[in-house]
RNA sequence: GGCGCAUUCGUCUAGUGGCCUAGGACAUAGCCCUCUCACGGCUAAAACAGGGGUUCGAGUCCCCUAUGCGCUACCA
């Protein structure tokens, strides 16, 4: 045991999206690297951003990635509280300190002051930065104010000319002259800190030895460091790691898609998976290696070979990832959670849902026989996996595809006429088929035998096999595309393979 | 505008002065396998932002330019 210690700090103004899940990963693999300890901390300083439902979601998400923290909101430890919210107290003392250090000073103007002058300033094309008007006021004025209860906030002061430096992990040496920092303000006038003040404080009190967050806060560590410089702090190592980019370039937001971590759970992709193309973004396993498991993760992880390249964002290569890691799933375990999902979506489905997915209600009285569909989920799941882990991306593609195992199906319009300008016989094909069918023994129904009989079958009328199971793909799945046919007919049992022959037989007779 | 950071195939990346005729993966195209679709296998096309230096030698070090991104908020 060391006193590593690193944290991982959102503010619940939206849900866990993938740039700072990413950000959650690297804190909490080089935590495990290290045997230090993950801290969660909650920045909720902004009362007019944050939403309190997003705290649960966040933690929600870090738990399905199986991202855990020693010491965080919900579980409590020895440095909490880990809401900024409930920390207030630790922050108005740090602050009268700074006051009285002369290190702070009171500001009276107003925002809308402020923005009044930044937008003179603009008119003249000049940038505004902080005139200290306030850092002017005298003793007697400020206490005029302040006993006319004058609203005011509380500035740092920056340095005249002094040279900000650190040294961070992945960038370098970063050096900034502190008279290009403005004298920000650090308590609002509604007495609440703002972030650069409440992290650096937080960092410090909570003992964080590694600060690794993403590279949007490089420009905001001198100030930070200006923080704890004149609170006497001994800052910590900074680490920032490169952005995480949309495709077109633009900073990752709803309006690309999918980001959030709960709408990946949702369409079906592994916490495994995501994690392993997390790794990916700014980091390499090695030179050859896409594919890893965290246990090697972790044992090669290191702050040094992270890069300083933004990223973009590629759906497709986090889709294939996930496609490896469906294949690479133990069948067993990949039933368990596809029946868990098939089960949930089938609670929910109505009719209209059936109609959708090309699907039959049973009958116009009880539409959706769920009792007698979850026990066939039981029964034929562990059978059905192997057919369908190399076909999808997500454990959704799954569920799409396999439905016609548990319902009838709705034979589309055109599958109606598909033969009649070929040189087939349909109908006569399926008649053949099903005789076939019945001739097998019902110990012997499966597979390998009903492949025999259906091959025979083909070689007797002189056509290739490949003609014969476009007719039969046609009546047990109503559509060109489907799962191999054999395998459908032993899992979908004689009756309701012949059933479906002579539905389609009729249809197109 | 100021300050900071970045720049290798379309994308993620390997590369730390000679192993680079620049490697891998996704996506793309073709072939093979095949009951369709996938899986798998093989192959192809595809990059060092531009310009100056330093060096016997530069993707790798330095400078300039261009482009992109971040900070510049009583957001985080």
């Amino acid at each position: 045991m060391n006193n590593i210690r690193v944290r991982f700090a959102p503010s619940p103004t939206g849900y866990l999206h993938i740039g700072s899940a990413r950000t959650a990963y690297f804190n909490w693999l080089f935590a495990q690297k290290q045997k230090g300890r993950f801290i969660l901390r909650i920045e909720d300083t902004d009362i007019s951003r944050h939403q309190e439902e997003m705290i649960d979601i966040i933690l929600d998400s870090l738990k399905w990635l199986s991202i855990s923290w020693d010491e965080g909101p919900d579980i409590g430890g020895d440095f909490g509280p880990y809401r900024q919210s409930e920390r207030n107290e630790i922050y108005q003392e740090f602050a009268k300190k700074l006051l009285d250090n002369k290190k702070a000073y009171r500001c009276f103007c107003t925002p809308e002051e402020l923005e009044q002058r930044r937008q003179d300033s603009a008119k003249r094309g000049e940038f505004f930065s902080y005139d200290r008007k306030c850092l002017k006021l005298d003793e007697d004025q400020i206490n005029k104010k302040l006993e006319e209860k004058i609203p005011f906030s509380i500035r740092i002061v920056s340095p005249e000319n002094k040279i900000i430096s650190f040294t961070d992990n992945v960038y370098g040496k970063i050096e900034v002259i502190s008279s290009t920092i403005d004298d920000f303000i650090i308590i609002r006038s509604n007495k609440l800190p703002t972030y650069n003040f409440s992290a650096a404080i937080d960092d410090y009190l909570m003992k964080i030895t590694h600060v690794i967050r993403g590279e949007d806060h490089l420009s905001n560590t001198p100030k930070q460091l200006l923080v704890y410089e004149a609170l006497n702090f001994m800052p910590p190592s900074f680490t920032h790691l490169p952005m995480i980019l949309a495709k077109s370039g633009e900073k990752l937001s709803k309006r690309h898609g999918a980001i959030s971590i709960e709408s990946y759970r949702d369409e079906g992709f592994l916490p495994e998976a995501v994690k392993n193309y997390l790794a990916l973004l700014g980091w390499a396993f090695d030179e050859k290696t896409t594919i890893f498991d965290e246990k090697e993760i972790i044992k090669k992880f290191t702050l040094g070979t992270i890069n300083k390249k933004a990223a973009k964002f590629d759906y497709e290569k986090i889709l294939h990832i996930n496609s490896v890691y469906i294949k690479n799933h133990k069948i067993s375990d990949l039933a368990v959670l596809i029946k868990n999902r098939f089960k949930k979506r089938i609670s929910e489905m109505d009719v209209s849902f059936l109609k959708e997915n090309g699907l039959k209600a049973a009958d116009t009285e009880n539409p959706i026989s769920r009792e007698a569909v979850f026990e066939d989920i039981e029964n034929k799941m562990d059978a059905i996996i192997p057919l369908v882990n190399k076909r999808a991306k997500t454990l959704n593609d799954i569920e799409k595809m396999i439905y016609p195992f548990f319902f009838d199906i709705a034979y589309p319009d055109d599958i109606k006429n598909f033969f009649k300008n070929k040189n087939i016989n349909a109908a006569g094909l399926i008649q053949q088929a099903e005789s076939s069918l019945n001739e097998i023994k019902d110990n012997d129904f499966n597979r390998l035998i009903i492949e025999r009989g259906l091959r025979n079958l083909a070689e007797k009328n002189n056509i290739s096999f490949a003609e014969l199971a476009e007719v039969l793909r046609l009546a047990l799945w109503g559509r060109t595309v489907s799962l191999p046919i054999f395998e459908t007919i032993e899992i979908l049992g004689r009756k309701k393979s012949l059933n479906r022959l002579s539905d389609y037989e009729e249809l197109i007779s």
